[in-house]
DNA sequence: GCCGTTTTCGGCCCGACTGTTTTCAGTCG
C-alpha cells in the first residue's frame, strides 16, 4: 500500500511549485494538493486500482487527470517520479518536518534554503541560535523567535489528541464562556463537532455583544497555557491539553453560516461552495450572498443547506464521502443516536482487570438508563489481565444470577466473556461452556504480529466455529500508538456475515475499532454491529458517545446495531 | 493540472492575523 507515500510526494510537489512564478502555477499547486488529499484518504490501494484498470482507472478518482495519473503510474511501475525527483533536486528540503513548525510554509522554507542552505530542523535550529534568520529581509526578530518556539513545540510532539480528551475540554470552555456573561452563546465546531477520532485543534464559536470581553475571558481561562494570537474577533491559544483552540466571535446574523463553515470538513465545504457558486450564490463564514453581495436570509445551517437545494445532515457525515450528493437528492439516511442505545455489550469487572464490582457496574448502567449490559471478562490465556477459566466463570455467573434476581429487571446483566482467539483460531474456553454462554465476544489480544494470511485465517477460523456472537475490536489498532494488525478485512466481514456474528464498534476512545471507514466498508455486507465501551471502570461506560460518534461517521443506521434492540429481541438474537 | 446540467477554454474558496511592510506577503484554517 503506497497511498500515503504517493500522497506525500504529491503534497511536496505542491509545496515546491508554490514558488513558481508562472501565472498558472498557483492552480497547479491546488491541483496537486487536491490529488494528494484524494490519494491520502483513499480506502483502496492505489497500486491495486492501477493494476486492475491502469491509468484510466486512476483518472476516475476526483482531482486526478491525465498528468497526475501518469506520474502516479510511473511511480508504481518504476519507483520513480520524474516531476518529483526534478523538483526535489532543486529543493532538497525536509518539508515534512519543517512545515510541521508553526509559521513556516513552502515559500519561507525555500527562501531559507536558497539564502541560508537550511534543509532540515537541525539546520534551522542552528540558524536560529546564530541569529541568522532575523537578518533576512522580511523576517526580523519576531519571526526568528516564533520559529525558535515552533521548533520546541514540534519537538515536544504537538499533535493530535483523542476526541475523549479534546471534546470534554472544548465543552468545559463553552460552559465557562456561557456562564461568564461575556457571551450570549457559545458552541463547539470543527473536527470535535464532527466527532473525529482524534483532534488537532479545537474550534469554538461565540455570539457576543462584547467581543473584547469574551476574548479576554477565554485568554484568561485555566485551560489555556499560552496565547498564539489575539485579535478583536479571533483568539488562538495553546491549551494544557496539548492542542490549540481557536475562539471566534460571530455576528448573530452570521451564526448559521459560521457554524456550517467552521464545522467543516474543509473538503465538504469546498463541495458545498461549488454548489453555491453554481446556483449564483457566494457562501462564506458570514453568510449566504447573491451575486453583487446582497445577503440571503439564512440564519441557521438548515436554511443555508435548504437554499442550496440540500438537506441538512449531521456534522459526523460531513467528510466529502458522498453526503453532498445524497443531500441534494434528499436521501440523507437516518443514522444512530446515543439515545437509541439500550445497553453496553462489552464491560469488565474487578474479577479480571477491571476496577469495579459487577454490582457497581450494574448501578452505573441503571444511572445511564440502560435496559441491559453484557459483562465480558477476559479468559485464562490473558495472564496479564488475570483472565478467568471455566470454573471461575461458573462461580462468577452464579453471583450474576443472584444479582439479576435482586435487580428484578431494572437492568438485566447478560452473562458473557471476551474470549481470546488463540494463534490457531481456536477459542480460549471449552466448546460446551461457550455454547451455553449468553454472549461470547471473540477477541485477538496476543501474537499481533502474525503475517496477514495467518491472522486472517485465525480470525475467520474463530468466526467459523459458530461459538462467538460478537467480534471485538476487529483490527486491533490503538490510536496514536499502534497500527491495526495485518488482516484481510473483506474476508473477515464475509465470514461474519456467513456466521451471523456482529462486528464490534469498540467505543473505548483509544480504540474506536472498527473505524468510521471500516464501518462504511463493512456496511456493504449483510451483517450486524455491536457497540461496547470495553469499560474497565464505571466511568468508562460513558465512552459510548464516542462509539456512537464513530458509528455516525460510518453512516450506520440504528437497525444495524444489535444493542438498539429491546431486551427480549436482543436475547433472541444472541441465542441464535 | 483539473474540470464541465452554462464551458474542451477559462475558470479554480477566501478571510483573519502577524510581521515587517508603508500597502502587503505569507501562513493558516
Amino acid at each position: 500500500m503506497k497511498n500515503k507515500e504517493i500522497a506525500e510526494m504529491l503534497g511536496e510537489i505542491a509545496l515546491m511549485l508554490s514558488v513558481d512564478t508562472r501565472p498558472t502555477a498557483r492552480f497547479e499547486v491546488r491541483a496537486y494538493q487536491k490529488a494528494a488529499l484524494t490519494i491520502g484518504t483513499l480506502q483502496e490501494d492505489v497500486g491495486e486500482i492501477f493494476a486492475k484498470g491502469g491509468e484510466r482507472a486512476l483518472m476516475e478518482l476526483p482531482g486526478i487527470g491525465k498528468g497526475i495519473a501518469g506520474s502516479v503510474a510511473e511511480y508504481i511501475k518504476t519507483g520513480k517520479m520524474k516531476k518529483y525527483d526534478g523538483l526535489k533536486r532543486q529543493y532538497p528540503i525536509d518539508f515534512k518536518a519543517l512545515t510541521a513548525i508553526e509559521g513556516l510554509g513552502a515559500k519561507r522554507l525555500i527562501r531559507l534554503y536558497n539564502e541560508l542552505g537550511i534543509k532540515d530542523v537541525d539546520d534551522l535550529s542552528r540558524a536560529v541560535k546564530a541569529h541568522k534568520i532575523e537578518k533576512l529581509e522580511g523576517f526580523g526578530r519576531r519571526s526568528e523567535e516564533q520559529i525558535g518556539k515552533g521548533i520546541e513545540l514540534a519537538e515536544k510532539g504537538r499533535g493530535r489528541i483523542l476526541i475523549s480528551e479534546g471534546l470534554p475540554v472544548a465543552e468545559a470552555i463553552v460552559k465557562r464562556i456561557m456562564e461568564s456573561g461575556a457571551a450570549e452563546m457559545a458552541v463547539v465546531a470543527g473536527s470535535a463537532r464532527r466527532m473525529r477520532e482524534t483532534v488537532g485543534d479545537l474550534d469554538i464559536l461565540v455570539l457576543s455583544s462584547k467581543p473584547g470581553k469574551a476574548m479576554d475571558f477565554f485568554a484568561g481561562l485555566d485551560e489555556v497555557s499560552s496565547i498564539v494570537m489575539k485579535g478583536p474577533t479571533k483568539t488562538t491559544a495553546w491549551l494544557k491539553a496539548g492542542v490549540t483552540c481557536d475562539v471566534r466571535v460571530i455576528a448573530p446574523e452570521s451564526f448559521g453560516a459560521a457554524l456550517q463553515y467552521f464545522t467543516g470538513s474543509r473538503d465538504h465545504n469546498v463541495q458545498v461552495r461549488t454548489i453555491a457558486v453554481r446556483k449564483g450564490y457566494k457562501l462564506n463564514e458570514y453568510g449566504l450572498f447573491r451575486e453583487g453581495g446582497r445577503p440571503v436570509e439564512a440564519g441557521s445551517e438548515e436554511e443555508i443547506y435548504a437554499k442550496l437545494g440540500m438537506q441538512w445532515m449531521p456534522p459526523e457525515m460531513r467528510e466529502a464521502r458522498g453526503e453532498v450528493g445524497l443531500a441534494q437528492a434528499k436521501r440523507i439516511p437516518k443514522i444512530v443516536e446515543l439515545e437509541d442505545i439500550k445497553g453496553d455489550m462489552h464491560t469488565h469487572t474487578r474479577e479480571t482487570d477491571g476496577a469495579n464490582t459487577i454490582e457497581e457496574m450494574a448501578e452505573e448502567a441503571m444511572k445511564i438508563g440502560y435496559r441491559y449490559f453484557a459483562t465480558t471478562n477476559h479468559t485464562k490465556s490473558l495472564f496479564i489481565a488475570r483472565g478467568m477459566d471455566e470454573k471461575k466463570f461458573t462461580g462468577f455467573f452464579k453471583n450474576v444470577d443472584r444479582l439479576n434476581e435482586q435487580l428484578d429487571g431494572k437492568v438485566r446483566i447478560i452473562k458473557g466473556a471476551e474470549v481470546d482467539i488463540l494463534k490457531d483460531g481456536s477459542l480460549d474456553l471449552d466448546k460446551k461452556f461457550l455454547e451455553e454462554m449468553e454472549c461470547a465476544v471473540g477477541a485477538v489480544h496476543q501474537s499481533l504480529r502474525m503475517d496477514r494470511e495467518s491472522m486472517t485465517k485465525r480470525i475467520v477460523g474463530a468466526l467459523d466455529s459458530g461459538l462467538i456472537r460478537i467480534l471485538a475490536h476487529p483490527t486491533g489498532r490503538e490510536l496514536l500508538w499502534r497500527e491495526p494488525y495485518a488482516v484481510d478485512l473483506d474476508r473477515v466481514f464475509d465470514a461474519a456475515e456467513r456466521n451471523n456474528v456482529a462486528l464490534e464498534i469498540n467505543s473505548y476512545p483509544s480504540r474506536l475499532d472498527l473505524s468510521d471507514t471500516n464501518i462504511m466498508a463493512a456496511s456493504k455486507y449483510k451483517l450486524m454491529f455491536s457497540l461496547g465501551t470495553d469499560a474497565h471502570r464505571t466511568s468508562h461506560m460513558r465512552f459510548m458517545r464516542y462509539g456512537v460518534g464513530t458509528a455516525r461517521r460510518g453512516w450506520l443506521a440504528p437497525d444495524r446495531i444489535i444493542n438498539t434492540m429491546d431486551m427480549a429481541r436482543m436475547l433472541r438474537w444472541l441465542s441464535r
